[in-house]
DNA sequence: TTTTTATTTCGAAAAACATCGAAATAACTC
DNA sequence: GAGTTATTTCGATGTTTTTCGAAATAAAAA
């Protein structure tokens, strides 16, 4: 199981994630930013989700993806933490 | 080349870059920290290297790692961007 | 100059990862 | 119920990553 780190070290997620920020996207909606197929962008969604990166909501057949911020609260505190000069 | 993420996705060089918040450490004294051998160590080293996280210097034999914050800016701005509520 | 100390490089093995096409699921429409 | 649309899961493949032991380098000490 990939912690947030690991979801992030990848640039096709951070673009995701990027992606999220403006508002949220269904599925298909962020399949079509990527050269990638369905299931290769799935995968990364699912990966996101499992690090607690995102939230999902069903809507009919289509599922929207959300940023889930509070996350990301970890990685920064490290960041600054040690980034701090 | 990996970048500044890949480096940081891994926890035994986020342990690393910790230890050289305080200080900057010998190779020989990171080592020491870890459960793994010198070749390992020093692999992990030279990833946070080519990223740019530190910088050293060789004093005699032993080469002396230190941290090199300015590189960790633009992971700070990005979840800076994308965490804020 | 041989030996010792500190560290890296090499080569290999195993595990993890990104990607795809095809099949499966889920919910809607006709 | 049969077909359509949106998305995920499965199984496979090639690539990258982590790790190690052994050999190589670099500088000092004997």
């Amino acid at each position: 199981m990939r912690d947030a780190w690991g979801a992030l070290s990848d640039k096709t997620r951070r673009e995701i994630i990027t992606l999220l920020k403006g508002r949220p996207h269904t599925a298909g909606e962020i399949c079509d930013q990527f050269d990638l197929t369905a299931a290769t962008v799935s995968h990364h969604l699912h990966v996101l989700k499992e690090a607690g990166l995102v939230l999902t909501t069903r809507r009919a057949q289509t599922i929207i993806y959300s940023l889930n911020s509070p996350v990301m609260q970890g990685m920064l505190s490290y960041l600054l933490g040690v980034a701090r000069k």
